[in-house]
DNA sequence: CCTGTATAGGCGAACGTTCGCCTATACAGG
DNA sequence: CCTGTATAGGCGAACGTTCGCCTATACAGG
C-alpha cells in the first residue's frame, strides 16, 4: 500500500504553508478564495485525508468508544446484540466516532483489560451493557471518573449514567394480562437472587399478584440460569404438581426460559396457549415463528442504544445531563398465552 | 478525570531521560539493574501506561482490526455474528489489537466510509463478512493493495485472502443423507441467483442429485430472501403440488427459511420429520429446541474467526500466506428429517 | 499623508512516544 | 601507561497534525 499524503505534500504543490491548509480542510482562520480553491483541488488530486493518528494525538481524543458486553456461552445467544451494536454504530458514525468491541468475562472477573484500554487512552468513554449487582466496571469507572454510560442498573446507591428497561412494569403487565385471562396460579421462571435484572422484574410479578389477593405460594419462583435446559426443568417441576397446584400460566424472564418451557410443556402432553400459558421476554426475531408464537415483551433496543450513545457524548463534552433513564418496554401478545381453564 | 502520567513525569522522578524510561519499558537498550529497578518502581507509583495515540502516530499503526458486516433487517437476526465477533476479539486482544466494528448497508453502497477509514489510517487491516459476488468493498481493497481477509468468497477470479466454508460439501452430504433416508423429490429453498453463498451451496444439491440418477425437476429450487416469511411463502407453494409432485423433503438454505418451511408444513396439517423432512443451514443456537429440533449444517465459526485474524496477521506482517482456505462444516442430524413415505 | 483595522497566511510549538546515534565512563589486555 | 571495547544512558529528530500568535499587506477614514 502506497504511502498516503499528508499535508506538507499538499502545501508544496499548493505554494502554501502547511498550516494554511490546515485552516481550509478545518474551516477556519482566513483564507482568500481563490488559494482555498487551489488547496481544494491539490487535496482531490492527491487524495489526501488527514491522518488520524497525528489527529488523535493532537486532540487528545480517539474518537474511540468502547462497548463491553458479556459473550453468551456456546449454546446461547444473545438476542439483542447485534441491533444494539448497529444503532450505536450509526448514532457513533455520524459523530465521527467508532465503536470499538470487546469481551467482558465475568467469571475471570479481570480488570486489567479495562485499566489498559483507559489507562493507555484507547478509548474516550464507554458504554456497558451486561450490568449486574456489584459491577466491577461500573466500581472502577465510578472510582476514575472515567465517562461510560450503562445498559442496565447495578446497585441502587450507586450513582451513575444509566438507561435501562423497566422490566419490573414490564413483568407486572405480562401478569396483569395473565390475570386478565382468569389465572391465578401463576409461576415464573427466573434467575439466581444474585440477578440486580431478575429481582427488579420479579418485583414486577409481586407488584400484580399482591392487589389481585393472590398470596404467593412457595415454590412459585424457579430460578436457574438463562438457558433453554434451565426454563426446561423448571417448568417440569412446575407442571408436574398434581393437578389442582400446578401453575396454569408460566412467565418466563426470557424467551430462552420460554422456549424450554413450551418444550418442557410440549413433553408433557401440554398444548401451550391452551393447557398451559407462557411468556416470554425480549421478543427475539425467532419468537415470532414458534409453534405457537410466544407472547413476550419487547425492549426498545435501538432508543436504547441511540440514546446511549447521545448520553455519552454528553457526559463526554462535560455538560450535565439526565443520566438516569427507565424506558418502558412493550407487552407482545401472542398465541402462547390464552384463557385459563382448570381453575 | 486527572491527567495521566507521561514518560517525562516518570524520568523526571527517576533522575534520568524520558527516553531511557521508554527504553527500560520496551525492554531494549542497555541500562543497570539499579536504574531498571528505581524506573520500574516509578513506573508503579505514578500508574503510568504508555500513551497510545503517541505510540500509534510513532509507529503509523493503530494496532486496531475494522470489522465488516452486513446488518440484518429487523425480522431477522444474524446467528453467526456473536460467536464470530467473539472469536476474533480474542485472537486480536492476544496480539494486543482490538476490533472496531462497522455496518456495512449493501443498498446504499457507500464506499465512503471504507475509504476514510483506509485514507484516514483509522484501521491497520479488515476482516470483511456477508461477501458476494462483485463485492465493491473487496474491489476497493484489492486495487488499493490494502491488508484484509474476508469470510467467504466473490468473483471466483479475483485473487485475494479468504476463509469459507464449504458449504457445496455440506449441502451435498445433507442431499445425500436425505437420498439415503428413500427421498426422491427433494426440493430446495435458496436465494437468488446473485448470491454466492446460495448458488455455491447448489452446486453441492446438482452434485448429489446427479449420481442418484434423479434429474432436476423445473421448480425445485424456490428464490427468496433470506426471512421466515420467504421460506414459508416457497415451502407453500411446493407443498401444495399435488401429491405425487409434491416433494418429500425440503432443504433450507439456512435455518431461517428452514423455520419458515417448518410453520408452512405446520399450516398444511403436515407432520415435519415425517410428512415431510426439512433442513436447514447453520444451527443457529435456536434449532435444537424447535419442534422437531432441526436437522441442519453447522459452520465452524469459532475457527474461521480465529484464522481469518491469524491470517490477515500474516498478510499485515508481508509474510506469504496459505490464502484461500476452505474448511469443512458438519452435518448435525436431528428430528425434522426422517424416512420417506409417500413414494 | 497618517493611523487604524481587516484580511491573508506564515511560523513556532506542542501532543508523547520510539529510534538511532552519540558520548562518557569503566575496565581489560598488552 | 596506553588503547580498545563493553556498558550506561543522554540527545536530537521524527511521526503529522492543530492551535495560537504574529507579520505583512491592503484599504478606509480623517
Amino acid at each position: 500500500m502506497k504511502n498516503r499524503a499528508t499535508l506538507k505534500d499538499v502545501a508544496k504543490q499548493a505554494g502554501v504553508s502547511y498550516q494554511t491548509v490546515s485552516k481550509v480542510l478545518k474551516g477556519q482562520g482566513h483564507v482568500s478564495a481563490n488559494t482555498k480553491a487551489r488547496i481544494q483541488a491539490v487535496v482531490q488530486e492527491l487524495g489526501y485525508r488527514p491522518n488520524i493518528r497525528a489527529r488523535n494525538l493532537r486532540v487528545q481524543r480517539n474518537h474511540l468508544i468502547g462497548y463491553s458486553w458479556q459473550p453468551e456461552p456456546p449454546d446461547l445467544y444473545n438476542p439483542i446484540l447485534e441491533k444494539f451494536l448497529q444503532s450505536i454504530i450509526e448514532v457513533a458514525e455520524r459523530q465521527d466516532h467508532h465503536i470499538l468491541t470487546f469481551a467482558w468475562q465475568q467469571e475471570t472477573g479481570q480488570l486489567e483489560e479495562y485499566r489498559n484500554l483507559i489507562r493507555s487512552g484507547r478509548v474516550d468513554g464507554l458504554i456497558l451493557s451486561s450490568i449486574d449487582f456489584d459491577d466491577p466496571r461500573v466500581a472502577y469507572l465510578m472510582e476514575l471518573d472515567f465517562p461510560f454510560v450503562a445498559f442496565g442498573r447495578a446497585n441502587p446507591e450507586w450513582d451513575f449514567a444509566y438507561i435501562d428497561v423497566d422490566g419490573g412494569t414490564g413483568i407486572r403487565q405480562m401478569t396483569e394480562h395473565l390475570l386478565a385471562l382468569g389465572h391465578r396460579r401463576i409461576a415464573v421462571l427466573s434467575w439466581p437472587e444474585s440477578s440486580r435484572t431478575g429481582e427488579d422484574r420479579l418485583q414486577g410479578y409481586r407488584q400484580a399478584m399482591q392487589p389481585a389477593g393472590i398470596p404467593l405460594e412457595e415454590g412459585w419462583i424457579e430460578r436457574g440460569r438463562n438457558s433453554v435446559s434451565a426454563g426446561y426443568d423448571g417448568a417440569k417441576r412446575l407442571l408436574q404438581r398434581p393437578l389442582a397446584k400446578r401453575p396454569t400460566a408460566l412467565i418466563g424472564m426470557s424467551d430462552t426460559l420460554a422456549i424450554g418451557a413450551m418444550n418442557a410443556a410440549h413433553d408433557l402432553g401440554l398444548i401451550v396457549g391452551q393447557d398451559v400459558s407462557i411468556s416470554g421476554f425480549d421478543d427475539t426475531p425467532l419468537s415470532q415463528y414458534l409453534q405457537p408464537p410466544l407472547t413476550t415483551i419487547r425492549q426498545p433496543i435501538w432508543e436504547i442504544g441511540q440514546r446511549s450513545i447521545e448520553l455519552l457524548f454528553q457526559i463526554m463534552e462535560g455538560a450535565p445531563a439526565e443520566c438516569q433513564i427507565l424506558l418502558p418496554p412493550k407487552l407482545i401478545i401472542r398465541q402462547s398465552t390464552g384463557e385459563a381453564v382448570n381453575q
